[in-house]
RNA sequence: UGGGUUAUGGUGUAAAGGCAGCACAACAGAUUUUGAUUCUGUUUGUCUAGGUUCGAAUCCUAGUAACCCAACCA
C-alpha cells in the first residue's frame, strides 16, 4: 500500500520549514481562555495543534489565556483539562499567561522607554470615537505625546492602584490613520480592580489578549501559533510588538474555524440554552460541548478520526453531521456490546410454549466470534417493539403481521395467529405460535423468514429509563437563520422512554458501550442510579427502512 | 482611506500547468438470524467573463459573492 499522503496547508509550511532549517523540531500551543467549558469546535483545533508537533516531532503546551480575571475561574480550568485528557491528548507544559504578568508589565516599560506606548487618560467612549471607523481614519489622542518619564511615573501608579478602573490605559504608539484598526493604538493595559483565580489581588492592571499571546507565545519559544481566522488582523501587531520588544519570533498561522450543522458553537448562545433552560446543563447529552458528547456517549476516537477527516482549511465551512455521526458509528460498531433492548413495548404471547417454562439460549456479545456468548432467558411472555407489528402490512413488510413470520434473534421462529386491542384501539397483546424446530443453532433451515426482531423475557427483563436525543435545531444553521437562533430549536431533541431491558445490563458501567439490537448505540447515564437505570442513546443505526417508509 | 481573507459535487477536503481524486451523503444491487455491518456499482463539482498555453481548478486581466475588522473580551 502506498498511499498518497495530502498535507493541509500549515503541513506544508511546517515541512518548508523543517526542510530550510528554520527549526529542529517544532512547538505548538492550545490557548483556551478558562471562562467555559471546551466544545467541538475546540476539539478541532486540539486535534490540530496536538496532531501536528506528534507528526513532526516536539510538543504541544496547554497555555490559559488567563488575562480577564472578571471572568475566569478554576472550575473552568479543571474541566478544560479533564476534557483534552479524555480526547486523549497530553500537553508537555501546564502554562498560565498570568504567570507572564511580571515579564510583561516589564516589557511595557520597554515599550514606554522606546516612545512606543502611552498612558491614556481618554474615556472608553472617547477612545472609540477618537479610533475612527473601518472607512474613516483615526483621530490622535490628546495624551499621545506625553513624555517618557511621565509614560513611566503614570504607569507605575497604574500598577500601584492610584487609578479607578476605567481611568486610565496603556496603549501602543503606532498610527491613528492605519487602514487597520487594530493598528490605530491598540489599548495594551487596562485598570481592573479584580481578583484573578490563580494572581489574587496581586494585580490590578491586567494585559490585554494582544499584548499577552504573542508574548506568552514568544516567552514559550511557540514554533507555529494557530488561531482562527478572525485572528488574522491582528498578526500585523503580533509581529509589530514581537519586532519592537525583540523577542523570540513566533509565528502565528491562521485557519477556519469548524462549523457543524443543526447545531450552535459560540459560548454566548451555548450560554443562552443553558441560562434559558433547552438544554439541562453544559454537560446536556445534546450539547456540542465535550462534556455533553461524552455524556452521550461519543468517544474519543470518533472525535479524533472526525477531526483527522475534515482537514483544515480557510475557507468557511458547515460540516454535515452525518459525517460525525459516521466516525462515531464506525468506532462504536467494531466495539459495542450487543444487547436486546425493548423501548417501546408490546406484549407477545406464545401460544403453544409451556407456561412456566424457562430455556436458556445462547447469544453473540459483539460484533465478531472474540467477544463470546452469553446466555438470555426465553419464555412463554415476551415484549417486543410495538413497532415491529403491523396490523395491515405495507408492501416490503418483514416483520410481524397477521399470518405473519419472523425469527426471534437467537432463538425461535414464531409466526403471528391474532391479537388484542384495548378499548382505546391500541395494540395490546399479541399471540403467535413458535416452531420448536427452528430453534437458533439448531436450525435445519427449512424454514426461512424475511425479517428477525429483538425481545426480551416479560419474567426476566428489568426497567429502565432510555433517552433519545435528536438534532438541538431543526435547520441546518440557526445562527444564519432570520430572527433569533432559539425560534429553531427542535421541541423533541429529548424523548424519555420506559423501556424493558436484558437482565445483563444490571451491570453496566459507564465506560461500556451498547447496541441495542436494531435500535442504535447507548451507554449509561453518569447520573444513573442502581434504582433507576438511565441509558442514552448515542445515535441511532442507520435505517433503510425508515428511508422506504419516508417514500 | 478602507483594509484583510476565501471561492472545487448536497457536505468536507485533495490535485503546486498534464487523467478533477478521497470521505460523508444520496441512489441501485448482493450478502445478512440486526432492514445494522460488509461487499459491488451509480449519480453529482472547478464563482463569472475574457486572455496566455499543445494543455488551466492552477498563470494573467476584469468582475461577482461570502466572511472578518470600529469590547478597557479572547
Amino acid at each position: 500500500m502506498n498511499e498518497v499522503k495530502s498535507h493541509n496547508f500549515l503541513e506544508e509550511i511546517i515541512e518548508e520549514d523543517l526542510k530550510a532549517g528554520k527549526y529542529q523540531s517544532i512547538v505548538t500551543r492550545f490557548p483556551p481562555e478558562p471562562n467555559g467549558y471546551l466544545h467541538i469546535g475546540h476539539a478541532t483545533s486540539i486535534c490540530l495543534n496536538f496532531g501536528l508537533t506528534a507528526r513532526y516531532g516536539g510538543y504541544t503546551n496547554l497555555r490559559f489565556d488567563d488575562t480577564n480575571p472578571v471572568t475566569e475561574e478554576t472550575e473552568f480550568v479543571d474541566s478544560i483539562k479533564a476534557d483534552i485528557k479524555w480526547l486523549g491528548f497530553e500537553w508537555k507544559y501546564e502554562l498560565y499567561a498570568s504567570d507572564y504578568f511580571a515579564t510583561l508589565y516589564e516589557y511595557a516599560h520597554i515599550l514606554i522607554n522606546k516612545g512606543l506606548a502611552y498612558v491614556d487618560d481618554l474615556t472608553s467612549e472617547e477612545i472609540a470615537q477618537l479610533k475612527g471607523t473601518p472607512v474613516d481614519p483615526g483621530k490622535d489622542s490628546p495624551f499621545r505625546d506625553r513624555s517618557i518619564d511621565e509614560n513611566c511615573r503614570l504607569f507605575e501608579k497604574m500598577k500601584d492602584g492610584e487609578y479607578p478602573d476605567g481611568s486610565k490605559t496603556l496603549r501602543a504608539k503606532i498610527d491613528m490613520k492605519h487602514p487597520n484598526m487594530l493598528m490605530r493604538d491598540p489599548l495594551l493595559y487596562r485598570i481592573k480592580h479584580a481578583h484573578h483565580h490563580r494572581t489574587g489581588d496581586a494585580w490590578c492592571i491586567y494585559p490585554m489578549y494582544d499584548f499577552a499571546h504573542g508574548q506568552s507565545d514568544s516567552i514559550e519559544q511557540i514554533t507555529h501559533s494557530i488561531c482562527t481566522l478572525e485572528f488574522i488582523p491582528h498578526r500585523e501587531l503580533y509581529d509589530w510588538l514581537i519586532e519592537k520588544l525583540e523577542i523570540y519570533p513566533s509565528h502565528q498561522y491562521e485557519f477556519a474555524r469548524r462549523n457543524l450543522s443543526y447545531t450552535v458553537m459560540s459560548k454566548r448562545k451555548l450560554m443562552q440554552l443553558v441560562n434559558d433552560g433547552y438544554v439541562n446543563g453544559w454537560d446536556d447529552p445534546r450539547m456540542p460541548t465535550i462534556s455533553g458528547m461524552r455524556r452521550r456517549g461519543f468517544t474519543p476516537a470518533s472525535i479524533r478520526n472526525f477531526c483527522e477527516r475534515i482537514g483544515i482549511a480557510k475557507r468557511e465551512n458547515i460540516i454535515d453531521f452525518s459525517l460525525l455521526e459516521f466516525f462515531l458509528r464506525e468506532d462504536l460498531n467494531n466495539t459495542a456490546l450487543r444487547v436486546m433492548a425493548v423501548l417501546d413495548p408490546v406484549k407477545l404471547i406464545i401460544t403453544n410454549y409451556e407456561d412456566e417454562k424457562t430455556e436458556e439460549l445462547t447469544c453473540e456479545n459483539g460484533p465478531d466470534e472474540a467477544y463470546g456468548t452469553r446466555q438470555i432467558s426465553f419464555c412463554k411472555e415476551l415484549w417486543i417493539e410495538r413497532e415491529d407489528f403491523m396490523e395491515e402490512p405495507a408492501k416490503k413488510w418483514f416483520r410481524l403481521a397477521p399470518g405473519a413470520s419472523v425469527r426471534l434473534k437467537s432463538a425461535y421462529i414464531v409466526r403471528c395467529d391474532n391479537f388484542q386491542k384495548d378499548e382505546n384501539g391500541n395494540l395490546e397483546t399479541i399471540y403467535c405460535t413458535y416452531f420448536p424446530e427452528t430453534r437458533s443453532g439448531l436450525d435445519n433451515g427449512t424454514m426461512k423468514v424475511k425479517g428477525t426482531i429483538h425481545w426480551v423475557s416479560v419474567e426476566h427483563a428489568i426497567k429502565a429509563e432510555v433517552r433519545m436525543y435528536d438534532r438541538l435545531f431543526k435547520v441546518e444553521n440557526p445562527s444564519s437563520e432570520d430572527g433569533d437562533f432559539k425560534d429553531y430549536i427542535n421541541p423533541d431533541s429529548l424523548q424519555i422512554l420506559n423501556a424493558f431491558i436484558e437482565p445483563s445490563l444490571k451491570k453496566a458501567a459507564v465506560v461500556d458501550r451498547y447496541q441495542f439490537l436494531r435500535k442504535g448505540y447507548f451507554c449509561l447515564d453518569e447520573k444513573s442510579t442502581s434504582e433507576n437505570l438511565v441509558f442514552n442513546r448515542t445515535v441511532t443505526l442507520k435505517d433503510a427502512w425508515a428511508k422506504e417508509v419516508k417514500r
